[in-house]
DNA sequence: CGTGTTTGACCCGCGC
DNA sequence: GCGCGGGTCAAACACG
């Protein structure tokens, strides 16, 4: 296709390079939750599985009610883990995030020799029918993280590398849908970047996959950075809190030498007296929740921020 | 020149 | 089986 000049001036196209200019005043971050249940066809009910509308009147209030930000649907259930690879999808647990026992991580890992076979095989079955550059193979789904962010900003910076691979119109939406993949070569995680169609304040930004590399971005993350054992769990809850951070460089207009990959959970002392950050604890408290079962997370959430969701 | 974005075409899964 | 819509590819392009 010919391209002509290229007018596209959608607000979503924000780089790097320009989104220190637009951090946004007020960096809410409302909930976070498994994304798995999402279906092919239903993910454009995103909003309503997040329960947007509910979100929408005072994040503030609802922030006060940290239970409100669950979701309003009990977790899927979950179907037999085989070692199926499809079975993906229904790895998102509350698998323990920040620590290596991760079961997507293991059993991903555990998967992948599996996997790699039955995919080439059918690569190579299917190069012969098909164009090489499509796969016949069954679609995989990593398990996915959906943010809810109220921000002026499309991409949130998060610390990894993103290289934008397509757009999309959303139906019943005015604003597109943005597909990102990790740029490191060996890494294949996703993320989507949509906005509320209901609050265009709001950004949704649904990961998907693991890290399997600490975060390029961050000069010495290296240590305590996102690693294969924290994978996008790690990625996930570690955005906002690097946006927070981010956030406050910009303001201060500072180096921070302790600015790096956090892993999941880990409250940096440094930023927890802002008040962003109490959105940011808000943020966690729900993600808490959602990581109930793990007893690391006893050692670096105060009590206080669990909830009990039976 | 390397990296990232844009965008139309294509593939695939699902519902009807 | 067909159509729709989500997701992905990759060439062309933009930019530093």
């Amino acid at each position: 296709m010919e391209k002509k000049e290229t007018t596209m001036e959608t607000d979503n196209s924000i780089g790097a390079t320009t989104f220190s200019d637009q951090i946004p005043t007020t960096f809410s971050l409302s909930s976070i939750f498994d994304m798995s249940c999402e279906g092919e066809k239903g993910s454009l009910g995103i909003m309503d599985l997040l329960g947007i509308q509910d979100f929408t009147p005072s994040i503030f209030d609802l922030l006060q009610q940290p239970s409100t930000l669950l979701p309003p649907s009990p977790p899927p259930p979950l179907p037999p883990t085989s070692s199926l690879p499809e079975s993906s999808e229904v790895l998102n647990l509350p698998a323990t995030p920040n620590s290596s026992s991760i079961s997507s991580s293991s059993t991903e890992a555990a998967n992948d020799e599996q996997t790699k076979a039955v995919e080439e095989e059918e690569q190579e079955k299917t190069k012969k029918q098909l164009k090489p550059k499509k796969k016949n193979q069954k679609r995989q789904r990593e398990p996915r993280f959906a943010f809810m962010t109220k921000s002026e900003v499309d991409h949130l910076e998060d610390g990894y590398r993103w290289r934008k691979y397509g757009q999309k119109a959303v139906k019943n939406s005015p604003f597109p849908r943005s597909y990102y993949r990790c740029t490191s070569a060996t890494c294949g995680v996703k993320k989507r970047v949509e906005r509320s169609s209901d609050d265009p304040s709001i950004v949704v930004t649904t990961y998907e996959g693991q890290h399997t590399h600490p975060s390029p971005v961050m000069p010495r993350g290296s240590s305590t950075g996102i690693s294969s054992d924290s994978g996008s769990y790690g990625a996930a809850f570690a955005m906002p809190m690097q946006l927070t951070q981010s956030h406050f460089q910009q303001q201060q207009q500072q180096q921070q030498p302790h600015f790096h990959n956090l892993p999941p959970l880990n409250f940096n002392s440094n930023i927890s007296s802002s008040p962003t950050f109490v959105q940011e604890r808000r943020f966690c408290t729900s993600a808490a929740s959602f990581l109930r079962d793990h007893g690391l997370l006893q050692d670096v959430v105060p009590s206080d921020m669990m909830i009990k969701k039976e």
